[in-house]
DNA sequence: GCCGATCGAATTGTATACGATCATTTGCAC
DNA sequence: GTGCAAATGATCGTATACAATTCGATCGGC
């Protein structure tokens, strides 16, 4: 169902276990049950997989050229804990590259192609009046897998890769610097970028894409963190 | 001098042996000393470098991420062998980030990110006019370099990391399917863009962008050539 | 009582070992 | 001589073992 495991099926079901667990902590990361700093011991991940150090240790180092976890020399690997800085970067390369792969996308689109984006708003909308952890968890995956179906749709497989890299990063952040409860992605806007599309209002559309990342950004508390395990805790 | 390893020294001087590894195998894939297609057993490797398979090993995993090795399971590690859909995938990508980086580092750009651009735009010119094998290289690498300046000025380390992706592999692609001997940049075009941008004429630097990048494309013979192993290469 | 040094447990870095898979070649039948 | 089958060699996949480093705790000094 999911995009990422029908490409590596179709390629050559030539996943090698360390593969597979890579994508488990991802998919982990994204939907939030583990948060930014969390340890990523070595031994534990290959306990929790029934492998040796040596898989576990390879989907760490995956995970950290994803730049999901961050392995620190002689310290371990840590889910990732973006800094302000970086975070914007994120957003920034996300306004870089997504009009243009909406573009793509929407030259190439079929009605398949769009029956199927309007299925899944309306799963992501059946999934916000929904109440419960899990429910969450699918919600936020859902409004990032609108991203990643465009980047599908568009044809290109950097590109895909890319936006799957920019939009786990970016749940990272949300996690970290999000202010809202209301979780990651106005639904609705993903709604009227497809009604542009329908339109063939190519302009707008992009538009529309980049509002909606801009919107997402500035529920964002971008300030520096610093450890906070001071008086600060207290002063309050 | 170069900036991957200045960006990796200076971030903790946290290199572990297959960081190193990984760098040296990358840069004679982009220098072309090693051809599509080579071989890479995890044992030579490791004897090349005095290490054992388990950091050649994570060395080559990781080339396998950046697109630049291809591993089959069981079968070991080859130097990337990109088809004609990846060499289209890879420039549509570059068509699709480099305006934007271009727009990007513009709007960041120093006197002296200006005056450094020129010195390695002479520096290029000075190695065309070079005869030799490892003038060749050293020109190779310079006119990707260029690209790569750029995305570093625009400040964006991830759209930097994505750049050196694909300047790294659309290399490998001009090296398989490319045909005019002089290699791979126009040279006077990368001048042109900066004389544009040293005029703040933003849109005309992108459109020379643009037709910089298909310009290198135009250069491809994009055409299947199956193994080409069999009667066909004695039917000439 | 508080601070710094030393020791120990835990964790990572790297190497080696063993089983599994694939390519090649040898041998046999036809 | 040709074609298929089994054996052989090389290479990869994974686990385990040992060395090196880090973090925390205990102990001694002030």
């Amino acid at each position: 169902m999911k995009s990422a495991a029908k490409a590596t099926q179709a390629e050559d079901s030539t996943d090698t276990s360390a593969q597979l667990i890579r994508d488990s902590i991802r998919e982990a990361i994204v939907e939030r049950r583990l948060s930014p700093g969390t340890k990523l011991s070595e031994n534990d991940v290959g306990n929790l997989f029934n492998v040796s150090r040596t898989l576990a240790r390879a989907a760490l180092q995956a995970l950290s050229y994803e730049g999901l976890v961050s392995v620190e020399k002689n310290r371990g690997a840590f889910v990732a804990y973006p800094s302000p800085d970086e975070a914007r970067q994120i957003f920034a390369a996300r306004r870089l590259v997504e009009p243009g792969i909406l573009r793509e996308a929407a030259a190439r689109m079929t009605p398949g192609d769009i029956s199927q984006l309007k299925q899944l708003l309306l799963e992501e909308g059946r999934l916000m009046s929904e109440r419960g952890q899990t429910a969450r968890r699918a919600e936020i995956k859902a409004s990032g897998d609108f991203h990643l179906r465009l980047a599908e749709i568009s044809g290109n497989a950097i590109m895909q890769r890319f936006m799957e890299e920019l939009v786990a990063r970016s749940s990272l952040v949300i996690a970290l610097y999000g202010q809202s409860t209301v979780s990651s992605c106005g639904h609705s806007e993903h709604g009227d970028i497809i009604a542009a599309i329908e339109n063939d209002e190519l302009d707008r559309a992009c538009r529309l894409m980049l509002h909606h990342i801009a919107h997402i950004e500035a529920d964002l508390d971008l300030r520096e963190r610093k450890s906070l395990g001071l008086k600060e805790a207290f002063e309050l």
